[in-house]
DNA sequence: CGCGTTTTTGAACGCCGTCAAATAATGTGG
DNA sequence: CCACATTATTTGACGGCGTTCAAAAACGCG
């Protein structure tokens, strides 16, 4: 099915499937998040099986990779910037299942029609594979495919956890956890030294998404936040910047009604 | 805490590993479910490795198998009955994230610590494995590994739909949905032959389950009902049974805020 | 039949959504 | 760099949906 490319050639931008093929392998040598992607868990001689199947493709802020209810064709891992995978209903009311940051999987696999739209939240870069194809990259590398049952079964848990917190929990509830988690993230992503401290970070969502998150609306979460100001516990130094000045009484509002 | 769980004490469990082993691969044999369940990707060598780690489990309604918090130390395959999957808050407030039945697999592999309890609801009998050789047993059986994998790319994608539901929806679209829901899956389970006519059923949750799982409360779950009632959609014929009148109605209801 | 449990029904409250408007931030062309 | 247009955020007022609290009715089981 694919031609087979090991080999390699001089000039990469010549000729069309070859070069994009080659040309891809060449940037996984200096990928950034190829430790932390699903294709970390292949050997150079493997990468190039995936490689010919993949092409890398940039992303403009609020442009649409796939969309809800068409055909299912492709997979992708995301290099960089950050997406979102929407549920919605027939009339239009929307929910963010899920947040997609660098080396994140994107996609369903096994699924023949996209049931979630996804979509760019800043300009991003992904590796995107057909999807019957990478199906059976899959399975032919057994590492790969545990690794991504095991992110798959992570994945599962935060989303029945989520549900928790959409069924069960107060808004204002939701907002501290939605900081506290954002936060985690920002922090290990800057990868800070000191866990300790006001963290000031910023989290790159609108109020609209954070609602959209969160499942609640622009004007609540905005409320929330201006409460969680004027208590002191966070400030907000303008733009989209946040800083958690305590957090201890900060994750108590987490978890209480 | 929690009653202790691994002390079946029987006659069986004089002649440990070998008797319990056998007697779990005899009943593989005209086991109810092996066609439906992960074990049906394994051939009959196979299945002895599994049993030999297995241990077939009895479990009474309001049982619980395990506990949020604990160690996680085993998986199980469910054989019969229904069990609920609950998150819950520190303070008490529940949510069900899933319910299981016949076949289904019941655990969290690769987790360290159980995020949530698994209750009967129902009498049930399963399939106990403990967690750590069961892993072990998924990595030399890709077969096995796949279909895991297939299930749980399935299960994201069910809650990814319900936390929609969880975050969008109307009590009223809630009801009607789970109604539409629990009447696909008592026909599949009966497999009746006519998907037309008036279809009663038997929805053996209690109302307050419903709402565990609809992240509503009791009375609201029961308004409900009566609402669908009174609007001539459903008949409720007493007991815990449903009788779809008007399924197109009931589908709009579902879908419409 | 009598008792405990589940379900239904009623009444009042409160959180959050909706609608509306003011203010702040961002971007754009001159 | 500014003036202006556009978008994002904040703030306010109000109402509705679903919760909460309470009690009656129906059901299940000895």
């Amino acid at each position: 099915m694919q031609p087979a490319l090991n080999h390699r050639i001089g000039d990469k931008s010549l000729r069309r499937g070859y070069a994009d093929a080659m040309a891809l392998s060449d940037i996984c040598a200096d990928c950034a998040v190829r430790d932390h992607a699903l294709c970390g868990s292949l050997d150079d001689r493997e990468l190039d099986a995936l490689n010919s199947l993949g092409q890398k493709r940039r992303i403009a802020r609020g442009e649409t990779l796939i969309w809800a209810g068409d055909d299912n064709l492709i997979c992708a891992n995301l290099l960089s910037g950050v997406m979102k995978m929407v549920a919605s209903t027939s009339d239009g009311r929307e929910q963010i299942v899920g947040l997609l940051y660098p080396a994140d999987f994107v996609g369903q696999p096994y699924r023949e029609e996209a049931d979630f739209s996804i979509t760019a939240l800043t300009d991003a870069e992904l590796c995107v594979f057909p999807r019957l194809p990478f199906q059976r990259v899959l399975e032919d590398h057994v590492r790969m495919e545990r690794l991504l049952l095991q992110r798959t079964l992570q994945t599962l848990n935060e989303a029945r956890n989520r549900m928790l917190t959409l069924a069960r929990k107060s808004a204002s509830e939701r907002v501290a956890g939605f900081l506290l988690d954002m936060e985690v993230r920002a922090a290990s992503a800057g990868c800070r030294a000191t866990p300790t401290g006001p963290a000031t970070f910023d989290l790159s969502l609108t109020r609209g998404q954070i609602a959209d998150v969160l499942g609640l609306t622009i004007e609540t979460v905005s409320r929330q936040l201006t409460k969680l100001k004027e208590a002191g516990l966070i400030r907000l130094p303008g733009g989209r910047a946040i800083t958690i000045s305590n957090r201890d009484a900060l994750e108590r509002r987490a978890e209480a009604a």
